[in-house]
DNA sequence: CAAAACTGACTGACCGGTCAGTAATGTAGC
DNA sequence: GCTACATTACTGACCGGTCAGTCAGTTTTG
């Protein structure tokens, strides 16, 4: 058993577990607040170790940013490619799957990350903007599409919508990374998350 | 005419002065990465000055927060205790009421800033929860209260209403200040409040 | 023993915080 | 009104600690 002992030379395993470190603590601390030097500490290598591995702590950060979203969007856009039922039950689908592979996961800390930093780091809120939520909305847009063509939603402001439907959900996944690590309590994510799509599918449908 | 000349004795239009320009720095750039010479010199003063009127970088975060959120917050109970009409108006009125008084304006970026620095202020975190969340909470329990009593609403679960509610402002005003000012585009904010407020109340409401 | 992975002491820039000095204002005496 | 002195708001050069980034040297591996 050598898998995570010390002082190995491990090459091909180094960039996930830093990267898997900085994301931890740029979520918790913020970007500038975050020493190097405990990010690789707590990868279990030494500070020169980080800088054969990642140019500069910018570098580090977009590479953070960069390959922690793109799996859980791919899943998401299959999933609309492949679902057959009615728009209710694939809106509910999408949330609920967005929570189970990044909101309850450390990757629910990057909108967090992102919208701190987004002042300090043009070009990586920008990547994020188009990469992300712009993908993101076009798909909610889809779905809401489908919904009202079948005459189950309402035609309300589309574009507002998609906002509303995705605050929420982002708002969890925020709130965990900021105010109840500091025991400010928050009840059970999945009765939110509930009453969420409750609220909302029955405020989007069409009255019988 | 020598209300703002420079190089002038104001003592007491000081503290609000350099904590307005604070403010915009910390919200833009984050505690860590803001340097208060540069907010020193946004206020008018040098540096020294900045330390004439607050004891440390942390004492002016401190000050920042608490004196920028407590005036509307009385506002929002007074508006409750004074109104006549039903629940759904009364929702109505305090969502808008608050884009007027805090989201639409440099308090709205508290919200933010505030998440972003949760980590390292768990005194200020704190505070913020018990002075500021738990009274909004329990403002929009009353609410919610008195619309069920009615009839006008449904009894879902109150706790996650309240969330669900609160969610899409709180995006609105982060939004505002974390991604658009990088030029990732947003529609109009009153289009959107009302579209939330449109589906919201129609979830809430019970089918007749 | 050569190459590759890794280390940690070191450097230099940067910034929070200080304080001796400066300039504006107030005031008293003429 | 003017001058002399006291008070107080304000300044900015400086100090010391911190940390991103470097690199000469050490350890592991083939």
């Amino acid at each position: 058993m050598s898998t995570s002992d010390s002082r190995q030379r491990r090459k091909q395993a180094r960039p996930a577990e830093l990267m898997a470190a900085a994301l931890d603590h740029f979520v918790q601390r913020g970007f500038a607040a975050t020493r190097l030097e405990d990010v690789a500490t707590q990868a279990g290598v030494s500070k020169g170790t980080l800088y054969l591995y990642f140019g500069s702590k910018e570098m580090l950060f977009k590479a953070v940013i960069q390959q922690g979203i793109l799996p859980a969007l791919e899943e998401g856009e299959t999933l609309l490619s492949q679902h057959q039922g009615d728009a209710r039950s694939l809106l509910q689908a999408l949330v609920l799957r967005w929570w189970a592979m990044v909101g309850s996961t450390p990757l629910g800390g990057i909108p967090k990350l992102m919208i701190a930093e987004a002042g300090n780091f043009p070009e990586v809120a920008q990547y994020y903007y188009e990469q992300v939520i712009v993908r993101i909305r076009s798909l909610l847009r889809r779905v809401l599409q489908r919904g009202i063509e079948a005459g189950e939603f309402r035609p309300l402001d589309m574009e507002s919508c998609i906002d509303v439907i995705l605050a929420p959900p982002l708002m969890l996944a925020i709130w965990r990374y900021s105010l109840v690590p500091q025991g400010c309590g928050k009840q059970d994510p999945e009765t939110y998350l509930n009453t969420h799509l409750e609220l909302l599918l029955n405020g989007l449908s069409v009255r019988e």
